[in-house]
DNA sequence: CAGCGTTCTGGGAGCGCTCTCAAAAATCGG
DNA sequence: CCGATTTTTGAGAGCGCTCCCAGAACGCTG
């Protein structure tokens, strides 16, 4: 009566080293690739890993080599739903592929609250992962430094506040740019009272993207600057407060696709034509949102996937300790899409 | 210069022992708890491991424990986001919630088109994980079947096709007596003409949704019955096509809250009062859909987070090998949650 | 306080693999 | 066809841990 294994143990490199009539470490050679071996024993040893169904003791090889084939993805929910977020769903799908690429595995960690902390910690010690992957959300988590302090090489999704001091490599897109490339765009267009629906000030893509804005608008007027939060609905509210304290408006840059929606919404209902009487600019270019916004939606285009993969080709550069191309930071360029709405 | 390594190698349980003045197999027991090891040594061993900052090496543990402490999370993607469905999400972060309570990880397997089962199979096989959870999603997926060969033990969340005649045990809610309650708290409202709103057929949890109503509806109109995907675009059409059908229409059930929201839309658009002129009745009772319908939505309620859970409970169960208690599948309670549209 | 049963402890084998190193086989130049 | 060189192979050590087993320490009883 089997107890742990499921069925008959699973034979070993010894056993197929038997049957193919060689030794183990010739076995362990074709099993890693067969170089140095010749044709005429690595087509024996494939056979009899064959016959046995032979399968590498993933643990047996991570003890010596002390490699894992596996990195954790670290993921806090503050508040809300980041699982369901189609930003950050692209962003893991990125992760995903270039994982299997890699030949890696994603080992996800979610976060429930700070007491969990020390979980995670003793997790990325303990020796699973080669390393971490995880989002720089909010300036006030405490889990950037943490994932910083432990033993194992970590990347972040998006930069990490300037005041964390960390020294943790991160992929991001170039939010001060694009802002700065839509705002211009914006401004070429004519448009002389553009305004700015800002993302939450703890999170540095909103940041930057106020920053880029301020660029192109040097000393704008602050009331044309608006707080939301990256939902539809602070959007549909901010465009409104908008019009209310500055009824001149023509044009109006948000700080995501998310709330430049809000603004159509609230902009239809007040009856302005876009991009006639206001134009409108997004950021993202999220499918989900972009594809029934009416008119459709002109915005900065980030390559949200791309990101994903990057932050893994850039541990597995690291993990490699090229120490002579020290992989820095990336950041990613943006482009604007022109479409109807400015 | 180290290659692979952070930093200096890690402490081993040999140091510690040397470090406390005691052997191997002593700090083996008081780092697996301490049973039979006399206070003292416990304290010492304990200081030791604190000194030493000692961390046990999940790779030679697992080598000669044979667990894992992880299981897979496999997600196909057929078509759509699985991912940032909510239904998904609160599953996962059932799953997530138990397995930490268990001491396990969760490896999210990423399934990339069919191409890529082979890499599923071999990881599966590949002794890095204790078991695993699937999704059984659609009838045409070959998925389950391969999960089911594998050598590792598998629950499924969702009643798996009949036709598949796959022995893996499930979690699913009882569909069909949720749905059978739906309408009967319809017709109990004195309802005559009571339609509904169908999920793809390719879906276990559709079809028994349907066979629920037709529990309750012996031989009713087929021209009740109308085919919706789960979507709320899908919920207002077929709600459209239903009212144009049979406009003496009184009650509708919406296999999910996704495709009620649609529906009362589509009555609202047409001037028709909830519940007055028609009683709407959902399924899933999903937060993100039922806060903010209007009229708030009468439904079935789902422990999306709990079944979650018990794919954990029951899979964890099934690696106990308890053979006496056969775990069989489980099927959780729903429940009808009256609230103004019905 | 001897004798016996019980509880603790440590020695050692071994999990399945990789990797170094030296021996064996193949290859080559003359 | 022989010695030198190169390539291929296998023996063996060891990765860090658990667990079995024998022996040491302990606690009782008479």
């Amino acid at each position: 009566m089997p107890e742990q294994t499921t069925g008959a143990s699973r034979p070993t490199l010894e056993a197929v080293a038997a049957h193919a009539g060689v030794s183990r470490a010739t076995v362990s050679r074709v099993v890693n690739g067969g170089a140095g071996v010749r044709q005429h024993l690595v087509d024996k040893v494939r056979k009899a890993v064959e016959d046995l169904g032979y399968v590498p003791n993933h643990a047996a090889r991570s003890l010596v080599t002390r490699r894992h084939g596996a990195v954790a993805v670290i993921i806090a929910e503050p508040e809300f739903r980041v699982f369901s977020d189609p930003f950050f769903e692209q962003q893991v799908r990125g992760i995903s592929r270039e994982l299997t690429a890699h030949d890696s595995q994603m080992v996800l960690l979610w976060v429930e609250g700070v007491g969990d902390h020390q979980r995670i910690a003793r997790y990325l010690d303990g020796g699973h992962v080669d390393g971490a992957l995880a989002f720089s959300l909010h300036s006030d988590d405490r889990l950037p430094a943490l994932i910083a302090r432990s033993s194992v090489q970590a990347v972040f999704g998006g930069r990490p506040p300037v005041g964390s001091g960390l020294s943790v490599p991160f992929v991001d897109c170039d939010n001060r740019g694009g802002a700065r490339e839509a705002v211009r765009h914006l401004v070429s267009l004519g448009r002389r009272c553009v305004a700015h629906i800002a993302g939450p000030r703890d999170q540095t893509s909103a940041l930057d993207r106020i920053a880029g804005y301020h660029d192109v608008l040097v000393d704008p007027d602050p009331a044309l600057l608006c707080q939301g939060d990256f939902t539809r609905e602070s959007g549909a509210r901010a465009m409104a407060e908008l019009l209310d304290r500055r009824p001149e408006l023509d044009a109006v840059f948000a700080a995501n696709d998310l709330m430049a929606a809000g603004a159509l919404h609230t902009l239809r209902e007040r009856r302005l034509r876009v991009p006639e009487d206001i134009a409108v600019v997004g950021f993202d270019d999220m499918d989900s949102v972009v594809r029934d916004t009416e008119p459709a939606l002109t915005t900065v285009r980030q390559d949200i996937e791309g990101m994903g993969r990057l932050m893994v080709k850039l541990l597995m550069r690291l993990l490699q300790g090229r120490s002579d191309a020290a992989p820095a930071s990336v950041i990613t360029q943006t482009s604007l899409v022109r479409r109807a709405s400015a």
